[in-house]
RNA sequence: GGCGGCUUGGCGGAAUGGUAGACGCGCUCGACUCAAAAUCGAGUUCCAAAAGAGUGUGGGUUCGAGUCCCACAGCCGCUACCA
């Protein structure tokens, strides 16, 4: 158990080392009184448009059961830290939370609990906000926001809605609404096909005891979670997020994020080239197409697969294999996921009896189904091209299929299964090219002879919508005459009708269908009943943030063009995401952040915003393990709750210890000792300017004066950490920018006089991130305003300039001795001292100096032989 | 299998190609105390000391490498028959 406890309590050891249960809550209670945090829009009263924005955001948390997490601070402290800075700064600095309240977790809680989502949705935001109050997180609480508010849902409707009226044009790569095309004349059918959000019925994965379908994205995550899933096709909503595939790779090249993040939704993305190929299949009317990245092997192709599902499948087979076939495909559909991928590599397949007709040389090859091959990707067929793909080489061999050698290996690995590229043979007209123009040669071949064309192919799917569930937003939809229509803005928001049982049924249908009377509508039009996903809140709340109680629009036209303005870029200076700093867990890679950037690609192709990307700039907290090195969890019994660390060191303590436990990317292990440590640091801090009596009251040090200081060594030190701590918090160094304050604080504590003007600098730059204990010395030494409203310190470069050094002389990269010396010393006096030293001399006796390297104040490097 | 990340004292971690181990934890010793806690001070990579060795392993570039390049290993994460 790794259970903590204060060290032993002892009968005179009850008091803190410094008073923060009493302080903390009444700094929290004025900020909140006088709405310190609150950031004016533009057009209200107090907004100062000569400053600069500076928009710093956290992933809102979905508001459990368990309330906050140690994690949770870990990105909070960050953005709250360069929230304050930039705000002492002189920036408008934009730093809301609110919660992400729908979603399947809060039903299912809400089910185990048996208490409406409603009632444990607002006691679980209650104890959030309660916690991260006592954080002293400078938040706008005015901005607060949550995504099952009424006039929240109204919005997410509102955008939905905006979807659902548009297409995605072409000729321009963007979404445009579909008013276009009625003007152009398209049928209301045609206009229906091409809408963003469109209904389907596609397989989907579905899970009988949650009692909905999932998004692919999703299905991982609950099975994980024990729930079980299986394939199956139902009628549902989708968003046409593939027609942003491109966009959403290309426009990530303008985005501030790591490096491996981009890669993340690059590879979900997945872009490959090729080219399909139409094979005529024999003896049939049909054609087949494949999707194929080596069109170049065409010739080596030598059997074709189809996946079990393929609907040519049932068409084609030959009457004497019509019951291997059907048997394995009910074999295929019973098959669990785990089976048919995960764990069974081994191929399986039945041949149909047919026969393609390979367009490039006119041979009849076998046409197999096997469930190597998804019905999800691509055209769900495939040229098996044995020599080159080594899944088709394994299935080859196991059912002794030819295998012919279309490409010489440049290097000297056997030619068959070798799939790098080569060089072409035994391919008629392209003998001789290597694979790239190979490729292009075939595609030309292919395009001129009408059997087949250049293709891009991208692995995302469009995403499903769609939910049975309760908690969640309903779709802004009604049925009539068996076709949707958006329901009037007037109507918004359409909130979901009373409930009093949303246990799953073990039906697909959702659950709203029960309440008869809000579904069926006097005009016999009837209700969609499916709501949309949890993501569907979490893809704009940052821009509802901005403009929080807006009842007219989602956000204003001004509070956008503010909001988004000024973005800076490291990469290049063209401003395209609208926040500037975004923190959270790495668990959004690609599912949150690629939902979020498509729904602002259409809103800003829709003209409602005026960036193309959501967020600038990108960091990822790392998790923090438990004491014992593995994953916080439950079972594990290694879980840390922040109202105990809160209450037993306070809330400086904990911010600062999350801050100085390692880089704030990094994994981390959590260290109950180093919460000791930081707290005692504060405690040193706290000892600079109050001296304690025997009977236990504070007086203030005498020490402090209000006199200029005359201590020049005070004076370098404490102008190098202003200096450092600014720019280590630019570069979210939050770790190293506290060991420079405990390094400073260090020079406070030893020097005989502390100036009041010097202290007071020091507690500004430690202001952000031990806003209390900051907050409350200050106060106590006398300071009249809130450290947090004042100015950022600048540092006094004069102060820094040192005259001396020590200098590091080597012998041949060996530290051979250390030498003071003016600090611009010529190169020849240096080398004079240098080589004056016993311990240099020693090691270049008898041999000849080759070379001397000398870098002024830091090094010299004597090269003998 | 693929992709990404990581690997530095007893521990968390510092180091624009320039003194490896800042800062903190822990530990040791000392001061204060009847004693302890708290606090303050000194020390703490390894080796008994000197010499030397030392940033996962092996090479390379360089006057100089934790840092750059090549190969490899181990751990963690994500993904997985994507044609």
């Amino acid at each position: 158990m790794a259970q903590f406890t204060r060290p032993k309590p002892t009968m005179s050891d009850t008091r803190k080392p410094f008073p923060f249960d009493e302080f903390e809550p009444k700094w929290q209670a004025r900020w909140d009184s006088e709405k310190t945090f609150r950031t004016p829009n533009p057009g209200e009263k107090g907004f100062d448009a000569s400053k600069p924005k500076y928009y710093v955001l956290d992933m809102f948390p979905y508001p459990s059961g368990a309330g906050l997490h140690v994690g949770h601070p870990e990105g909070y402290t960050a953005t709250d830290i360069v929230g304050r800075y930039k705000r002492m700064k002189g920036f408008n600095v934009l730093h809301p939370m609110g919660y992400d309240s729908f979603g399947l977790p809060a039903e299912q809680y809400a089910i185990k609990t048996g208490q409406h989502p409603a009632i444990t949705t607002a006691a679980n935001i209650e104890t959030f906000r309660r916690q991260l109050k006592s954080l002293g997180f400078g938040y706008d609480w005015d901005r607060e926001i949550a995504t099952t508010d009424p006039e929240y849902v109204r919005w997410t409707q509102w955008i939905f809605l905006e979807i659902y009226n548009s297409y995605f044009c072409e000729e321009t790569n963007t979404a445009r609404p579909v008013s276009v095309l009625e003007t152009k004349g398209w049928s209301r059918d045609e206009i229906d096909n091409v809408r963003l959000a469109f209904v389907a019925d596609t397989p989907v994965w579905w899970s009988p005891d949650l009692g909905t379908v999932l998004a692919n994205e999703e299905v991982e995550e609950w099975k994980g979670k024990g729930h079980t899933v299986e394939r199956r096709p139902l009628r549902q909503w989708m968003l046409r997020i593939t027609k942003y595939a491109q966009r959403l790779i290309d426009e990530l090249d303008m985005l501030d994020w790591p490096e491996g993040i981009k890669l993340l939704q690059k590879n979900w993305i997945g872009r490959s080239e090729g080219a399909e190929v139409k094979f005529q299949i024999l003896n049939f009317n049909s054609q087949v197409e494949v999707f194929t990245t080596r069109p170049d092997t065409l010739f080596g192709a030598t059997y074709m697969v189809l996946a079990p599902e393929h609907p040519l499948v049932s068409e084609i087979t030959a009457s004497e294999q019509k019951e291997a076939v059907q048997t394995y495909q009910k074999a295929i559909s019973s098959k669990s996921d785990l089976d048919r991928g995960d764990l069974n590599k081994d191929k399986s397949g039945v041949f149909t009896g047919a026969f393609a007709i390979n367009p490039v040389n006119g041979k009849e090859i076998p046409i197999w189904i096997a469930d190597y091959v998804m019905m999800g990707y691509g055209t769900g067929a495939i040229m098996a091209v044995p020599a080159h793909d080594e899944r088709d080489f394994e299935f080859a061999e196991k059912f002794g299929l030819p295998v012919l050698q279309v490409v010489e290996p440049t290097n000297d690995h056997d030619w068959k299964g070798y799939t790098d590229p080569g060089t072409a043979v035994n391919s008629g007209f392209l003998d001789g090219l290597p694979t790239a123009e190979a490729k292009a040669k075939m595609i030309d071949w292919l395009e001129s002879n009408d059997q087949g064309k250049r293709r891009v192919q991208f692995k995302l799917r469009d995403w499903l919508f769609s939910r049975q569930r309760y908690w969640g937003e309903p779709f802004p939809i009604v049925w009539k005459d068996g076709k949707h229509q958006a329901i009037p803005d007037s109507e918004l928001p359409l909130l979901a009708p009373p409930l009093e049982d949303y246990k799953p049924s073990g039906s697909p249908e959702p659950i709203l269908t029960k309440a008869r009377e809000w579904v069926e509508l006097p005009d016999g039009s009837i209700r969609e009943t499916n709501t949309m996903p949890q993501w569907a809140g979490s893809c704009w709340y940052y821009l509802r943030y901005c403009d929080p109680s807006n009842s007219d629009r989602f956000i204003s036209k001004e509070a956008e063009a503010y909001w988004s303005s000024n973005t800076q870029s490291s990469i290049n200076n063209t401003q395209c995401g609208m926040v500037d700093l975004y923190v959270g867990g790495t668990e959004h890679a690609v599912l949150h952040l690629l939902y979020a950037r498509f729904w602002h690609k259409v809103l800003f192709d829709l003209g409602h915003v005026g960036t193309p990307e959501p967020f600038q700039k990108l960091v990822n907290q790392g998790l923090i393990m438990g004491e014992d090195g593995q994953k916080m969890s439950k079972s594990r019994g290694n879980v840390v709750n922040p109202d105990d660390v809160v209450s037993a060191y306070g809330a400086d303590s904990l911010r600062l210890y999350e801050m100085f436990m390692g880089p704030l990317e990094q994994v981390k292990p959590w260290q109950m000792k180093g919460v000791e440590g930081v707290s005692r640091f504060l405690g040193k801090v706290w000892r600079v300017a109050f001296d304690e009596q025997a009977d236990g009251s504070l007086t203030i040090s005498p020490r402090i004066q209000d006199i200029t200081c005359t201590d020049k060594e005070l004076l370098r030190v404490l102008n190098d950490t202003i200096k450092k701590v600014g720019e280590e918090i630019e570069a979210l160094k939050f770790n190293t920018a506290i060991s420079f304050m405990m390094t400073c604080t260090k020079a406070f504590t030893l020097t005989e006089t502390v100036t009041l003007n010097e202290f007071i600098q020091f507690l500004k730059i430690l202001n952000p991130f031990a806003p209390h204990i900051t907050e409350e010395i200050h106060f106590r030494i006398g300071g009249k305003v809130l450290l947090s409203e004042t100015e950022w310190p600048t540092y006094d470069a004069s102060a820094l300039i040192r005259t001396e050094c020590e200098l590091v002389v080597q012998v041949n990269g060996k530290l051979r001795d250390r030498i003071w010396m003016a600090m611009d010393a010529p190169e020849e006096s240096a080398k004079e001292l240098a080589l004056a030293s016993p311990k240099v001399q020693e090691h270049i006796d008898g041999k000849t100096i080759r070379k001397v390297i000398y870098v002024p104040g830091k090094i010299m490097n004597v090269v003998v032989s």
